[in-house]
DNA sequence: TTGAAAGCGATACCAA
DNA sequence: TTGGTATCGCTTTCAA
């Protein structure tokens, strides 16, 4: 059965030689203060010698907890070259790992609310499921119905109040970039949104109709532009917007990479960034700093919101109900606007 | 002990229900050809009816074998930024999911190799471990002495011919992106290298090297800049190299993050890409495609890179030894050279 | 405060 | 081809 090369180490030998019985050696290990303490220095001392490693597993079997959360990525193209979601999930890692936790990393389509994926997060695989841009959040409802602690990243919507979820305040950010552009001057603003089924999308676009209204400025429905967050489309809906509406003069793009897309649209159409349009990005990549002219753009924390999400599930675990948190954003101007 | 929400389901219910033992339960679900197609029946028939998922931490315990692939990566703050490591692991666990692994994933500091991480790796929690962006290897090769398989995603060190590894045939991007640049006439060719203590740094250099010589052009010293992968320390390089070679006229960065930096260096000290100065990069990631001018390239298949070190750790594990693979570059030609 | 013993759910050996 | 049963390592109840 149980092949292993190295000497596995067991409760059996730990009791044996420190001369107690295997339960005090567990409860010495789970910190059971009734243990003299003789007993707990000669345990910790027997298992120094034997190299003591403990079995998850064995420890799995007997709790019903298994140690390990699961990172829920929708798989779209776009989420592998973003690197928005490496940083989030590397926030998450990070937090859990010093709560012994580990962080098991799930990159699957969640369309499909009665696949592998969803019976694998509602069999008590996992003591918990962080979901991140989520479209469509059936299953993460069918998960958190089953009993399973869930945390999403980005807000859920409206009708499922009860799922905990940690999210940047898109909706301050995307007032934040829009703002700034009538601040420096521009008068015809347009956006290229974000995918709109997502939250993220959704309420950056909010932001920018805010603005509008803060700034007394009428909202021109021809101005918004709806995109998905990736280079190509942005591109695209940008040069449409340049022709239908010459007299554009400031640009709020939903992410830095459609910030990057418009950008290179306008140049392609021989007007500059920010002479003629001033163009603002949003999340602070790498990108924004490295491009030319350097973007003006919405800072995010991105690891933040995965160790926010993470704290969350450490919470729900030990029976908190911890509240839903936003994160604040900031405007970092650099050359573009 | 046990308090699931969901009803937990057991052999031992299947097993009554089918009117079998749990042996033959077991068989059927492991496959066993030897059982009698109508009790195969049955057994599933009964498993559907109960709704049956298997318990994992059971069957670990059991077998010794937890269906977990650790993928460790440097906790490096440039691992983060950079979309690489996102898409080899979303590229690893597509395979590992394929075939039934979960993959584990840790972000951790890997020069402590007896730390928590270490100990972890070595103590049977995992099935295998594939290691990415690796500077020291000791941890490795502990891990793997330990008779834990491993993959290494990256080439080791000379000495550690023992351990299985896949990789970018470096040597040969190198020479293709500073072939390139003599190709199109460069006489003067620099090269901001990755850090020299990966194998990839390393690899992209000697490319570099090899492509004078067989160019018969003699290599000059001076015009070589070790970096680090990094935006901001290949522009500073960028700049010393101007200053100090002002008739460069072709720069090869060791990925496309430097050679977005060689680019603003120049064009910071008044000089035109691809005009005056001819630059490639390495990886073909996002920023190559969206940067104004489109960089050339050499393109790696990072996923594929993911891809193939799941495969083989999978072929490891059922017992084979594969060979360690070298998958091959192509050089994308854009606008900057 | 401690120990003995009964599980947790699946596997695999042995006997039939 | 099938069933009974010991076993994996740890937790937890029950008695002492």
């Amino acid at each position: 059965m149980n092949d292993s090369t190295l000497p596995r180490s067991t409760y059996a030998e730990i009791s044996e030689l420190a001369g107690v019985s295997k339960s005090t050696v567990s409860r010495v290990f789970n910190g059971d203060s009734r243990v003299h303490p003789d007993r707990v220095a000669a345990v910790f001392e027997a298992a120094k010698q034997i190299g003591y490693r403990p079995n998850r597993a064995a420890r799995a079997l007997s709790t019903g907890r298994t140690g390990l959360i699961a990172v829920v990525i929708d798989d779209d193209v776009s989420a592998l070259g973003d690197p928005f979601w490496g940083m989030v999930t590397s926030g998450v890692s990070r937090v859990l790992m010093q709560n012994g936790l580990q962080t098991l990393l799930m990159v699957a389509p969640l369309d499909d609310d009665d696949g592998p994926v969803a019976h694998y997060l509602e069999s008590n695989e996992v003591d918990g499921v962080i979901f991140a841009q989520v479209h469509k959040d059936t299953l993460v409802r069918k998960v958190a119905k089953s009993g399973v602690p869930v945390v999403v990243i980005g807000t859920p919507s409206d009708d499922a109040t009860d799922i905990h979820f940690v999210d940047t305040n898109n909706v301050a950010g995307g007032y934040m970039g829009t703002n700034h552009l009538f601040k420096i001057g521009c008068k015809t603003v347009a956006t290229i949104t974000g995918d709109i089924g997502t939250s993220a999308g959704l309420h950056r676009l909010k932001g920018f109709e805010l603005a509008h209204k803060e700034n007394n400025v009428k909202l021109n429905k021809n101005l918004i532009a709806y995109g998905n967050w990736s280079f190509d489309s942005a591109k695209i809906l940008m040069l449409r917007l340049l022709a239908s509406n010459p007299d554009i003069d400031g640009v709020f793009a939903a992410n830095d990479i459609s910030a990057m897309a418009a950008i290179a649209a306008i140049e392609e159409r021989g007007k500059r960034v920010p002479d003629d349009i001033a163009v603002v990005g949003f999340d602070d990549t790498l990108v924004s700093q490295t491009s030319r002219p350097a973007l003006t753009t919405v800072k995010q924390d991105i690891v933040g919101l995965g160790q926010a999400a993470a704290e969350a599930m450490l919470e729900i675990i030990s029976g908190e109900k911890p509240d839903s948190r936003i994160l604040s954003t900031e405007l970092i101007i650099r050359q573009s606007a």
